[in-house]
DNA sequence: GCAGAACTTGACCGGCCCGTCAAAAACATT
DNA sequence: AATGTTTTTGACGGGCCGGTCAAGTTCTGC
């Protein structure tokens, strides 16, 4: 008898649990992964349509073809399984803010950050989404990273565009504003699509599309910092 | 017996069904105003924290002081108490854009905008929490308003625009893109408002704070349509 | 002060949803 | 093949939530 009995979840020899309700489950093999990665593909979908209250198991093992009581051997609960979306989310979130590196060019530096952040806008607007819920209602569950993480990465990067500009690389601005607004333009083409498609009336936004945005969020915000020539 | 049923919901006469579950009752009494004032500013509360699904008619009623009985007298259930809050959210939405006119100046009216838009989002941060979920989730309650009266006043805001950069008054610049940009940027700092002050490392954004987010904004906005300075 | 309308309210119900459980199936190891 | 472990699965229960109802109370016009 390997079975352990922990908060009432049986858990397998190896297993890991990481806190309030998320269990990640060790020496994965070959079913589990997949199951695992079917259930976080569903969960993502159904959390980002109908908000964390409004997705229920039922609908996330439907969208994953698995029987419910599947999802509770490989989450603890409902928002083990959501705070295991996040994480992954989170991960990816940070990434491409490499591209701010004092030696860098800072007009390449931040279109090539505009450039990452939109594509994951396009590519992944599912995950935009569960992060943007998350966010607006009062972001509970990623408290720690907010907190953590996030700002020591802001700062570092802040400082970065400091730097550039005290060496008159660019225009004055308040970095943390900047990237607020860099955030904010390049999320808004995921989280709000809908508007988006209303106001273009395009009944989907295809790559060209994206493109031109990209490019316009661009050249607006490299003129907006001095990165560019000022009527052309 | 003037009473009506209509679906099942008993109307007072003059009452008047705008549509799928949205009741306005007519011929408003005093208490009636109070208690649908109440009930509305409730909800705006509640919608914004724990989103649709998430909010719950008895906490509505109980942050309203009022018995949830109540709330379907004065609403026909929990669809049409939404809808009519999104309703009144749409109007004061929608306004500030007043300053986008043929006549203005171009960098006049773009920073009056965003200090509208700003203010907004300070002043009413549920407000714009209830709109940004709504959008988040695929706007199926706003349909009509997304593809009709938003899209209309965008077409002509869009074109104002586009007078100002014929004249050469104002970089060439995508007027559709750049009004997303403005509504993003502005509205983050409501709807994200967690991660502003995680990032500022700030209990409360205060009026302050507001006041440089907007001159930031407004200056990146201005010299990215050539209205200002290049390097300054 | 009276009659009818408007409003309030506690109690209740059916349905849905999270999480559990125990039995069965699949798998691994020897 | 045998034995112990991991994984799958249908059925179930307890709780919550939206919505109803009917009885009561307050308001309004005359």
């Amino acid at each position: 008898m390997a079975e352990r009995q922990i908060d009432g979840q049986t858990t397998a020899v190896g297993d890991e649990i990481l806190g309030d309700g998320v269990l990640v489950r060790r020496r994965p093999g070959r079913p589990r992964q997949v199951s695992e990665a079917q259930i976080l593909a569903a969960a993502e979908a159904v959390f980002a349509e109908a908000g964390f209250r409004g997705a229920t198991m039922q609908a996330i093992a439907d969208r994953a073809g698995l029987p419910k009581a599947n999802l509770h051997y490989y989450f603890r609960n409902k928002t083990g399984l959501y705070r295991a979306l996040l994480a992954g989310i989170l991960d990816l979130w940070l990434g491409g803010l490499d591209h701010i590196r004092p030696e860098a060019d800072p007009a390449q530096a931040l279109s090539a950050y505009i450039a990452v952040k939109m594509r994951w806008s396009f590519d992944r607007p599912l995950a935009s989404k569960v992060f943007a819920n998350e966010l607006i209602h009062g972001g509970r569950h990623i408290d720690a990273y907010l907190n953590g993480k996030l700002r020591q990465v802001v700062d570092a990067k802040a400082a970065v565009i400091e730097g550039w500009i005290a060496a008159g690389r660019m225009a004055p601005v308040d970095p943390r504003h900047l990237l607020f607004t860099l955030w904010a333009a390049t999320q808004t083409y995921a989280d709000f699509g809908v508007q988006v498609r209303a106001v273009l009336a395009v009944p989907a936004v295809d790559g060209l599309t994206m493109e031109h945005a990209t490019a316009e969020l661009t050249r607006l915000v490299l003129r907006g910092c001095g990165l560019e020539p000022g009527i052309g």
